[in-house]
DNA sequence: GGCAATCGTTCGTTATAGTGAACGCAGAGT
DNA sequence: ACTCTGCGTTCACTATAACGAACGATTGCC
């Protein structure tokens, strides 16, 4: 039993400190008081001063609520832009037919960065939605066939072909009689 | 005022929905139980049922947690999948027992960012050369096995493992009886 | 069949995230 | 000097996220 209740918090975890940091740094980005912020968030003062000094453990609505109020992605305020170490992320395991589509990496800052591995069986058609303008998109070719690129250029790629296009204009991913695994690479102009 | 207490939970939000499809999407392709899952992040079966079931509101500790267990980014939950949006540069045949070291793609402007192909034949061991301070290092496994990273903290690798490291720190690549065959990433920071 | 394990769910309770109402501190009028 | 207004923080309380303990369903083994 803890004693009947004090206003204190827990320990703060280390992402809750780079949560609450970065919250605060977009925040003084955007000229906006920690009052007007908790206002259109519709958040109390006391809460965001809690999450800003890294104590607490926001719910992801309340996160959602933020990011939509400081006008960011909500991943935006979880990515650990510099790694203090290594970061492994495990091969998964696919069933049959089933289509992997993973992020494997986000890197903001400067320009955004993101690997992504595409899985596709056979006879798949995958309609890509065009990304912001300026970015830039790679395929590369670990294992397969397929046919992918620009909606009106499309290209037939094989294991170790690389593709490079523009990611703001529609585009297709399609394979044939075989199925392909495929690294994305997606990089992105930082959106102000 | 709700009544009393049930065991009922909110409404569910979008984004509740989102992230708990996705926790259970990433859970199945590890072939891993619920209960398994919950006993690896720390978390009551009760609690997981509820995330992956759209209902409830889970604070970043819990996602946290369970990005951990499943070996993700944290972002990877959260992640609303925006669909991916001409230089074409071919394969190359490589010869028996010959190591592959290809720049595939370079571009400038915000982060530098660098593609290469690594094929190594089994028993090749390779130096890194360190790059810029702030340079993180992607390793993608296409096929086969290797030992790579940080000199003084090497990992074992696997088919489509995503290993990322600093690489302003010496590191080095390593294959055993088997060839592997890596995508590497380079990301860099662009100095002011 | 009978039993034991494990699964994923729903229940009632407990711990805690978020709240509203204070507080002290600045700067701007009057 | 004295109010006013808005800022960012800390307090006691309330709403609720997460918990432990059930539950029925399934599977495997004897």
């Amino acid at each position: 039993m803890t004693p009947p209740a004090s206003g204190d918090r827990r320990p703060a975890s280390s992402t809750a400190i780079a949560v609450g940091a970065k919250i605060r740094q977009r925040r003084e980005q955007r000229g906006m008081s920690s009052a007007e912020l908790a206002r259109r968030a519709g958040l109390s003062k006391a809460t965001l001063s809690q999450l800003e000094g890294g104590r607490g453990n926001p719910t992801i609505e309340t996160l959602d609520a933020l990011a939509i109020a400081l006008r960011i992605p909500l991943t935006d305020l979880l990515a650990r832009d510099t790694d203090p170490g290594p970061v492994l992320v495990a091969g998964t395991d696919l069933a049959d037919g089933e289509v992997g589509r993973e992020l494997l990496r986000r890197i903001s800052g400067g320009n955004s960065l993101e690997i992504w591995r595409l899985r596709m069986p056979p006879g798949t058609h995958l309609e890509g939605v065009p990304h912001a303008t300026g970015t830039i998109e790679h395929l590369l070719v670990s294992s397969g066939h397929l046919t992918a690129g620009p909606t009106d250029a499309p290209t037939d790629l094989g294991p170790g072909d690389l593709l490079a296009f523009a990611g703001d204009a529609p585009h297709t991913y399609r394979t044939g009689p075989e199925a392909a695994d495929v690294t994305v690479v997606i990089a992105s102009p930082i959106i102000g």
